[in-house]
DNA sequence: AATCGACCCTGCTCGC
DNA sequence: TGCGAGCAGGGTCGAT
């Protein structure tokens, strides 16, 4: 579910309403939503009682609960994964359970935060942090430390990202979706960036100007920015994830999920393609293989 | 070393 | 109405 502009949506609530709270005590009964954690859900149980939220932080699709510390060596965060269909709740203790509740972290101030993940690709983890990989000086969760900026970033470069994108050799799309060359993109921006620069995702990166591989990168940071636009406004206090981009989705993309529909820059139908085990739609007239 | 396809899950919709 | 196929915005892992 959730691309770039969802994950912050989510970020921004969990600022609001979990940042300053202490976990006073929490329970893990999702196996799959503690795979990635040594030691399983005891594990996460152990680490995350009795510690206080200090802040909320995203890069690209991962986002973390930073955890109050006595000394900076031991710092560590609550890493979130939400995977295909992950949604972190805030509900007041003792609202009824809901369906595909994995984990919950009951708050001093009454409240509950719940990780609902119906695929189970999402997961929670308590890890250490420490600076990205990219020597950008960043603090990130250690098993996301390899992931590159993403376009928001202040320390993002687009030409840097171009550049590492024209040296590998892959299909375009593959690599917007590679979140070790830039973070955040998912299936469906990366057919929006790529219908707004008018560039086939099968097109080889290296074939392509760096130009265009830049321009290709604007567009998705701003198709990314007009969905959190438009996403970030409807916002129920209670919930800290809201879907926040259904209703930009039914209106504004130009080529995602509009199979048949005429491209609303010259009329031919879109095309829908299998690609990576998931759909690619494109404009087959705006957006030529070669 | 880098690239690519298979795979991991559940639930919903669609066509027969 | 029932049933299987296909699909869904994620990442990881093994084979090449």
């Amino acid at each position: 579910m959730p691309e770039l502009p969802e994950v912050e949506v989510v970020r921004r609530g969990l600022s609001d309403h979990v940042v300053g709270r202490r976990i006073t005590s929490v329970e893990v009964t999702g196996a799959r939503t503690a795979r990635r954690q040594p030691g399983g859900p005891a594990e996460i149980v152990a680490r995350l009682e009795g510690r206080a939220v200090s802040g909320a932080e995203r890069r690209g699709k991962y986002l973390w609960l930073t955890l109050d510390h006595e000394h900076a060596a031991g710092a560590d965060c609550l890493l979130v994964h939400l995977g295909m269909s992950g949604q972190m709740l805030v509900a007041d203790a003792g609202a009824p359970p809901v369906r595909h509740m994995h984990a919950r972290a009951h708050l001093d101030d009454g409240t509950e935060l719940r990780f609902v993940d119906q695929r189970t690709f999402g997961g929670w983890t308590v890890v250490p942090l420490t600076e990205a990989a990219d020597g950008t000086g960043v603090l990130l969760p250690a098993p996301a430390a390899h992931i590159a900026a993403d376009p928001f970033e202040p320390g993002f470069d687009a030409r840097a990202a171009a550049r590492v994108i024209r040296r590998r050799d892959s299909e375009i799309k593959r690599l917007l979706l590679d979140q070790t060359v830039v973070s955040g993109i998912g299936n469906i921006y990366a057919d929006e960036a790529l219908w707004r620069s008018g560039v086939h995702g099968r097109r080889r990166s290296g074939a392509l100007t760096l130009r265009v591989v830049v321009e290709t990168l604007q567009h998705a940071r701003d198709v990314m920015a007009d969905a959190l636009a438009a996403g970030g406004t409807s916002f129920d206090a209670l919930y800290v994830n809201v879907n926040g981009a259904s209703g930009y989705f039914s209106r504004a993309l130009a080529s995602y999920g509009r199979e048949g529909e005429p491209c609303t820059r010259c009329g031919t139908p879109i095309v829908r393609e299998r690609f990576m085990n998931r759909s690619s739609y494109f404009c087959p007239s705006c957006q030529r293989k070669r």
